[in-house]
RNA sequence: GACUUGGUAGCUCAGUUGGUAGAGCAUCUCCCUUUUAAGGAGAGGGUCCUGGGUUCGAGCCCCAGCCAAGUCACCA
């Protein structure tokens, strides 16, 4: 491993640490009684305090020295001075131990007294402290001055990503927002657990990938020999515990979708999916804009939100757009109960790509998603879909056209998605027999049927509605960020390339079969001029480097470069 | 998938028509008792993302690739 000066020098003094006989990672529990918060909003002159946490920066002038120690409620200032620390006539453990052989980054220990300084800094003075752990690798160090700006901010996307543990040790903004993304799930589950709704666990693992028309991710199982998906949704089975009897079951559920990934887009997130008996889309309604009010209030602290240039009013109620209304007033053109080449002429005129495999249904989510979803800023509610966009939908009570589905536009984007949902198990099997026929076209996330779902609705599941919020958006939203990698803590990434470390032996092939791509076996080993025993320590390492495959093709042996 | 931008010291960034690779912070050494983005002085530290090419000479120009961000497309 290749090490930079300063991580040298930390190891060097990792072993002076040892001489002196100090353990740089110490087993025994540390005694800490207080934060860097309580010292600083209980504060007491001269009391004795004992806290841990990181060292961050260091002023070392002489016999005396400043330094800012983080711990998880923020930095304090601390005071080491060489007379308070070594009592005695020993002065190592301040001129070699803290000076020399401590670092920014290390995890430290202090026992001190409260005090003020000159400048009117709330401080502690050490009397003594420990090393807990010490850190091997620099930190980025950001600077804040007294206006608020910062200096050499730690700020590299990819490395951030890369390396969260460090982006939240240097960037307190990023922590604030984590913080908040956990206050609004706890809102959500205070506010379901108090109408008396029950949290539930459901398998991620799915034989059949139900509930939504997306690209599941596929894996299997070895004992059953069988293959197994991740789950796209939970839908089917939140209604199946409805069918059991529950009257409302919610779940934090993180999903899977094998697709493209962008700013709005990770290929795992969290949908809080929640479905209630005896309801229908309008009850849903309402709940949903009690719900968000109570969000925004509880992370915010206000019911409206500064997103990006927009400010948003969470303050229930919410307008409430059916979606042929909203085509209307945004286009011009009244689409409702126009035929599909009518429909499909229109989304022509409007400027929309189209082709002949879309129906009516796709037709509509065209239009609206591409001319009138921007405008919807502040929350609403737009309704009422047509049929063949929602599968999982009961037919609306006054329009066979239509379903009991709405979707809530935030942003100018879907926060969340509802339906009164659909109990009637001939029709289910129908709408599902018509989604097979998509897929039977290459639809490849048209849904597959459930035939244990059908036979879960035959016994009877009651009138029910529910909802999935994707609560990466709306943590998005409450946060104030415009890329969901902000608000996951481990966004997926392409793996970081690591170089691998060749032998003479292994480069010297590498460097023949890179430029052919692939070759037969012999004339490779005779182009790399070894001697048969560095020959075959040669390739076989390749191999176990994972860089080359040897493939038979009919009698001869092939080498060729693995993508 | 297409396009745009970027990748230089531990971090943040400069880098002239193509002519010995720079700054601030951090690090190291020495000096220094209440400082605060920051005490003073000095020193060390580089796979300029990778691989080719052009050239007497490439961080810079050309080609190919890798990674990321953004825009668009696709998909919900």
């Amino acid at each position: 491993m290749q090490l930079s000066e300063q991580e040298v020098i930390r190891r060097e003094k990792l072993t002076k640490l040892r001489e002196l006989g100090i353990d740089p990672y110490p087993a025994a529990l540390y005694p800490v009684n207080n934060t860097s918060k309580g010292v600083k909003d209980h504060y007491e002159e001269g009391k004795k305090v004992v806290l841990s946490g990181r060292l961050m920066s260091r002023r070392i002038q002489g016999k005396a020295s400043f330094a800012e120690l983080q711990d998880s409620e923020g930095r304090i200032q601390v005071y080491f001075n060489r007379d308070e620390i070594c009592t005695g006539d020993d002065k190592t453990l301040y001129n070699e131990v803290y000076k020399k052989l401590l670092d920014i980054g290390d995890i430290i220990g202090i026992e001190g007294e409260a005090f003020t300084t000159q400048v009117g800094e709330k401080t502690v003075m050490v009397k003594n402290f420990s090393l807990l752990s010490k850190s091997l690798r620099p930190l980025p160090l950001p600077k804040v001055d007294a206006e608020g700006k910062v200096y050499d901010e730690f700020n590299d996307p990819e490395l951030r990503y890369r390396q969260r543990y460090v982006d939240l040790v240097v960037n307190p903004s990023v922590k604030k927002n984590f913080i908040k993304r956990t206050k609004i799930t706890n809102s959500i589950r205070q506010f379901f657990n108090e109408a008396g709704y029950l949290e539930v666990e459901t398998p991620i693992l799915q034989p059949i990938p139900g509930g939504a028309a997306a690209r599941p991710f596929m894996t299997h199982h070895n004992a059953l020999n069988m293959p197994l998906y991740l789950r796209v949704a939970n839908e089917l089975y939140l209604k199946r515990l409805i069918v059991g009897g529950f009257d409302a079951v919610y779940e934090f559920a993180k999903d899977f979708r094998n697709e493209g990934m962008d700013r709005t887009h990770n290929p795992e997130f969290t949908v809080m999916e929640l479905y209630v008996a005896y309801k229908d889309y309008h009850w849903m309604m309402d709940m949903t804009e009690r719900l968000l009010e109570k969000v925004a209030l509880d992370s915010n602290g206000a019911t409206k939100v500064q997103v990006g240039k927009n400010e948003i009013e969470f303050k229930a109620p919410y307008p409430r757009v059916p979606i042929l209304e909203a085509i209307k007033t945004h286009t011009g053109y009244d689409v409702a109960g126009m035929p599909e080449a009518e429909l499909r002429e229109v989304a022509k005129k409007l400027g929309l790509e189209v082709d002949e495999t879309m129906g009516i249904g796709k037709l509509i989510d065209e239009i609206f998603g591409e001319k009138c979803e921007h405008f919807y800023i502040q929350p609403t509610f737009i309704t009422d879909y047509p049929k063949e966009m929602s599968p999982l939908t009961k037919e609306h009570r006054d329009n066979p056209a239509l379903t009991e589905r709405f979707e809530l536009m935030v942003n100018g984007k879907e926060l969340a998605n509802a339906y009164s949902e659909l109990n009637d198990p001939i029709d289910q099997r129908e709408r599902f027999e018509d989604q097979l026929q998509l897929s039977e076209k290459g639809d490849d996330e048209a849904m597959f049927i459930d035939q244990d779902f059908l036979r879960a609705l035959e016994y009877g599941m009651p009138p029910t509605s529910g909802i999935g919020i994707g609560i990466d958006r709306l943590v998005m939203l409450m946060t104030n960020n415009a890329s969901i990698q902000e608000v996951l803590f481990f966004p997926q990434m392409r793996p970081e390339k690591k170089p691998v470390d060749l032998s003479e032996n292994e480069k010297a092939i590498f460097d023949i079969i890179k430029k052919e791509k692939r070759m037969p076996l012999e004339a490779l080993k005779a182009a790399s001029e070894l001697s048969n025993k560095a020959w075959d320590k040669g390739i076989k390492g390749l191999a176990k480097h994972g860089l080359t495959n040897v493939i038979k093709d009919g009698d001869a042996l092939i080498c060729e470069l693995k993508a």
